[in-house]
DNA sequence: GCAATGATTTACT
DNA sequence: GTAAATCATTGCC
């Protein structure tokens, strides 16, 4: 069943991000349905350096984080990928978990196709960009809310136990300074879709 | 209006 | 392991 809306307007985006781990993340493009499981997740807050949004800041790309959790926040980074966000917290505050990497579950021919030839299976939605490619997510997505669009979110039932949670440092944000240091990325210990 | 930059991926050494 | 590719967004001129 698909989360509810309370799940994503709670404060604690850290929190969060942990609970995000092991739930699954659906698209549907092009009337065609995939999706896997979040093995690996970051939590952003605009109370720290690492966000698009710090300290309040507010622009055209980034108005959709201050908006209620629930919605879908995608940004195209390097110019060529795209990432998915899942906005948090109330209304105003810009706070947000960043999918990196899940383990396909459904629609594997579809993401195939969109991803061409692969030389490690692996590879086919273990990072941010690659993922959102696989699954047909581009920033047509932008805005959408997760409880009445083309993206959602739902939990199986599967549960991961917090001896199986690694927290570590979050990757490519060393501007950040100290903040850089927070232990916010999150990862499903031994799993192989996890990103490098 | 224009140059600088980045929450990455891919290929090559 | 390192480097190049590549472009929307941003902030300053």
């Amino acid at each position: 069943m698909k989360l509810a809306e309370s799940f994503y307007k709670r404060s604690n985006v850290v929190k969060i991000a942990r609970e995000l781990l092991g739930k699954c993340l659906f698209t549907k493009a092009a009337g065609v349905v995939t999706g896997g499981m979040i093995v690996e997740t970051e939590a952003y807050s605009w109370k720290e350096r690492g966000c698009h949004a710090f300290d309040g800041r507010m622009t055209a790309r980034n108005k959709i984080m201050f908006e209620k959790g629930g919605h879908a926040y995608i940004y195209l980074c390097y110019g060529m990928h795209n990432l998915f966000n899942v906005v948090t917290n109330r209304k105003g505050m810009a706070d947000a978990v960043l999918i990196r990497a899940l383990e396909p579950i459904e629609g594997l021919n579809e993401m195939k196709k969109r991803r061409g030839e692969l030389q490690n299976p692996f590879h086919l939605t273990s990072g941010p960009g690659k993922l959102t490619k696989a699954m047909g997510i581009d920033r047509n997505f932008n805005g959408k809310f997760l409880l009445n669009g083309d993206v959602w979110i739902e939990d199986i039932g599967e549960v991961v136990k917090s001896k199986h949670i690694v927290a570590s440092e979050r990757i490519g944000i060393d501007y950040a300074g100290e903040d850089a240091k927070l232990p916010w990325r999150f990862t499903v210990k031994g799993n192989k879709w996890v990103s490098r």
